[in-house]
DNA sequence: CGCATTTGACCTGCGC
DNA sequence: GCGCAGGTCAAATGCG
């Protein structure tokens, strides 16, 4: 009856990228520090330089920021660790059909659409040197971000204790109030899964399951993940399904990488392997397991709503917040996942960068072609990806 | 053989 | 302090 994704999330979380959790700490690899923080819709208390993170770029959400981005050398060079920070805040938030609409007329890449909402537990998060701080996200072009877009998110998304919605909740306290980083993607289109249905995005981290774990008020397990491309790497990340819009990923991602950025995809050794196997088809070993996590369905009508497990207060909570979604939260993260893709590359790397682009080409089923080229078309796609590797971040 | 996932058990933070 | 639920561990198992 229920279904689950595991596969799908398994996945995600390649395609996702723990880049958020950024990467480049590493002394040799100097590179993708930013100051550059996730816009801040925190209405409540701004936080010192989680307030406004955009204040340093001026506020790309009330311009055209097409001329206002901050180049990636900025990014490369400025401040803090982790490259990648700060897009958390609750995520699920697109539950809203309005979205999903949206952006079916809108074609773009799948991740054109990935909704980052602000981490309105910004004063849960660390500085900007540690683990969570700024998102390397850029919101341009035309697209706005109401306030109660990420209002409608951030209540909905208790999990990631993002809650500003209850004046009690002045701050929910998470577990070991460690900060996360919270961003959420539309599920990959089916054209990128398996034939089991499962989604195949690849990711530059190699990540590697730990566990699972049921949700309470979800019916969709929550997959937790750490990176594998170094030990004592503390990068973790969790990949669930939104619980309003199973077409939604919620990925949470805390820590960060303490390594450099994975430069040989044999570094990803390992990443590759969620190749359809028998468990993907096989029953669980345990009967109360699969009664708590459902069964994994390849059945894209039964990813829907109707399966999102029954209204209790909190969700019938996040649904009413949906509706308020009128807004779309429309970020285009064009720059964000330049900065997920190409965060170990300083300009002196372009080479290398390049390089690693061209390898990503390669790789079978071009996941990332097809993500990041979904909204061009064939020639334009084309004539981009071989001109530069990352133009179809543009 | 090495690395992956799966999954039950255990740990621990948090709310009451 | 207790119970719940989230998060992690680690053994079992599978795959290449």
């Amino acid at each position: 009856m229920e279904t689950t994704y595991q596969g799908d999330l398994a996945d995600i979380v390649r395609a996702s990228g723990g880049t958020i959790g950024s990467s480049n700490d590493s002394p040799e690899a100097p590179i993708l520090k930013s100051d550059w923080q996730f816009p801040s819709i925190e209405i409540e208390e701004p936080i010192d330089d989680f307030g406004d993170p955009f204040s340093i770029m001026g506020d790309p959400l009330l311009h055209d920021i097409d001329n206002s981005l901050v180049p990636v050398s900025s990014f490369l060079n400025t401040g803090s660790a982790g490259g990648f920070r700060g897009s958390s805040g609750g995520g699920d938030g697109s539950g809203n059909n309005s979205i999903l609409d949206d952006s079916r007329k809108k074609p773009p890449s799948i991740f054109s659409r990935m909704q980052i909402s602000p981490n309105t537990k910004f004063p849960l998060l660390p500085p900007c040197d540690s683990p969570m701080g700024a998102a390397p996200l850029l919101v341009s072009n035309d697209h706005r971000i109401s306030q109660k877009s990420f209002e409608g998110c951030l209540v909905e998304n208790p999990d990631v204790g993002v809650q500003i919605s209850s004046p009690r909740n002045t701050g929910i306290k998470r577990r070991k109030s460690q900060a996360k980083n919270v961003v959420c993607i539309p599920a990959p289109a089916p054209a990128n899964s398996r034939p089991s249905g499962e989604i195949v995005p690849s990711d530059l981290w190699a990540w590697r399951k730990y566990g699972q774990k049921p949700i309470k008020g979800s019916p969709y397990p929550r997959g937790y993940y750490r990176c594998s491309s170094s030990k004592g790497c503390s990068a973790r990340k969790q990949v669930e399904r939104s619980r309003t819009d199973p077409n939604m990923l919620v990925i949470t991602y805390t820590s960060e990488h303490n390594h450099p950025w994975p430069t040989q995809r044999n570094a990803l050794a390992g990443s590759t392997r969620s190749q359809p196997s028998k468990n993907n088809s096989s029953a669980p070993k345990n009967s109360s397991s699969s009664d708590h996590q459902g069964q994994k369905s390849t059945n894209p009508k039964e990813i829907n709503t109707e399966n999102v497990s029954s209204p209790s207060v909190k969700e019938r909570t996040d649904q009413d917040c949906n509706k308020k979604l009128e807004t779309t939260i429309d970020i285009e993260l064009s720059e964000g996942f330049r900065q997920i893709y190409e965060p170990a590359f300083s300009a002196d790397d372009s080479n290398q960068a390049e390089d690693f682009f061209s390898e990503l080409g390669d790789i079978e089923a071009e996941p990332l072609d097809l993500l990041f080229t979904q909204g061009l078309s064939g020639e334009e796609a084309e004539e981009d990806k071989t001109s530069n590797p990352f133009s179809f971040f543009n």
